[in-house]
DNA sequence: CTTCTTTCTTAACTTAAGTGAACGAGTTGC
DNA sequence: GCAACTCGTTCACTTAAGTTAAGAAAGAAG
């Protein structure tokens, strides 16, 4: 399960015996069972997730209605608003499938970025790329229609539509449950024709 | 003009007036007319800029429509996503006033980094800041209608609304230029009752 | 000042999403 | 096995956004 996190991290900067030791010895890695809430509504946390198998979720709960907003999976992490801001937090993060996870804390961080600056390095490329990627993203969203969203989803994260529950998926697309699944039943009968 | 950057900067990370110096020596400062277009689609770039008067606006030209998707006004900063990939630009960079901008290089930012180790820290917090708002952003705008995005904007950056056209303002709330003008004519009818 | 263009609004009509309700399939728990 | 629950789908109806077109208002150019 380590070689995964080490395969992953030297694409981005090489790593000493040493240095893997060090984050071995860290003890972030966890196991969590499906459905598991990692972060509530209203708690303050200084932890970070990052998926090396199975899928999390963000989701806000508005109005008695679960809106979510964000599916992190293999090799994606997610950094809660709340640990900068040190607020409460405005949503929940819970687990959609059993989970294998890299838990850490921002104080646990910052010393091993003293230790390592190499690490401060990679945090800033890794959260350059990700404002990178979620800036597409977003105005991919902004640009497109429902089911736009949802044929452009097919191509890009196929798995997904495979792994997630549909009402999750929905507010994910920024819809109803019912409107996806007529989205759904208008795209087959157009490729019947 | 210089102490507005000046100010902004002290609020993350203290200067010397060595520091300040280099900053000044490296000649960044830049006034754009109006209409100026800054990036076109297609184009590689390895220049950033950072607002320090007036706004400017991003857009992808798709079936020949202009869809604007963000504006950034004072002490906001833009880097194209073709800086890091070097991959052609899918949009557009143009001012929508006059402006007072900070251009600066990629190649130029990676040299002041070797010289002043503090400005990587700088660009590391202010890159984490910008991610954590702009998913704040992108959740309220997928758990939102657009009517709830125009009252939302009418609370957070009422400026916009004022100094921005319509219709750029429309594709920006995810919508058409028509649909927008009946929106607000809704809210004016509801809040007469 | 006049002309041309861009921008904004309005209207009628079409299309798609929201809403509320109902149904069957699959789970869970007793 | 049966009741309770969740989940996905379908239907009828309502509401809002897309589309096409036309006209008024404001700006820019000559």
């Amino acid at each position: 399960m380590q070689q995964i996190l080490f395969d992953f991290l030297t694409k981005y900067v090489p790593l000493t015996e040493a240095e893997k030791n060090a984050i071995v010895s860290l003890d972030i890695f966890r196991s969590v069972k499906k459905g598991t809430v990692l972060l509530r509504e209203g708690q303050i946390t200084k932890e970070s997730y990052f998926v090396l198998k199975g899928c999390i979720r963000k989701y806000y709960v508005l109005e008695g209605e679960e809106k979510t907003t964000a599916f992190y999976t293999e090799m994606e992490g997610l950094t809660p608003h709340c640990v900068a801001s040190q607020m409460p937090s405005e949503y929940y993060v819970s687990c959609t499938e059993d989970c294998i996870l890299i838990v850490s804390n921002a104080d646990m961080e910052s010393e091993v970025n003293g230790k390592f600056p190499k690490f401060d390095t990679l945090c800033k490329i890794l959260s350059e790329e990700r404002l990178g990627k979620q800036q597409i993203d977003f105005d991919a969203f902004k640009t497109s229609s429902p089911e736009q969203r949802y044929l452009n989803l097919l191509q890009s994260r196929s798995d997904l539509i495979q792994r997630v529950p549909q009402h999750q998926l929905a507010s994910y697309l920024g819809i109803k449950p019912q409107s996806l699944s007529r989205l759904r039943a208008r795209i087959i009968e157009k490729s019947k024709e």
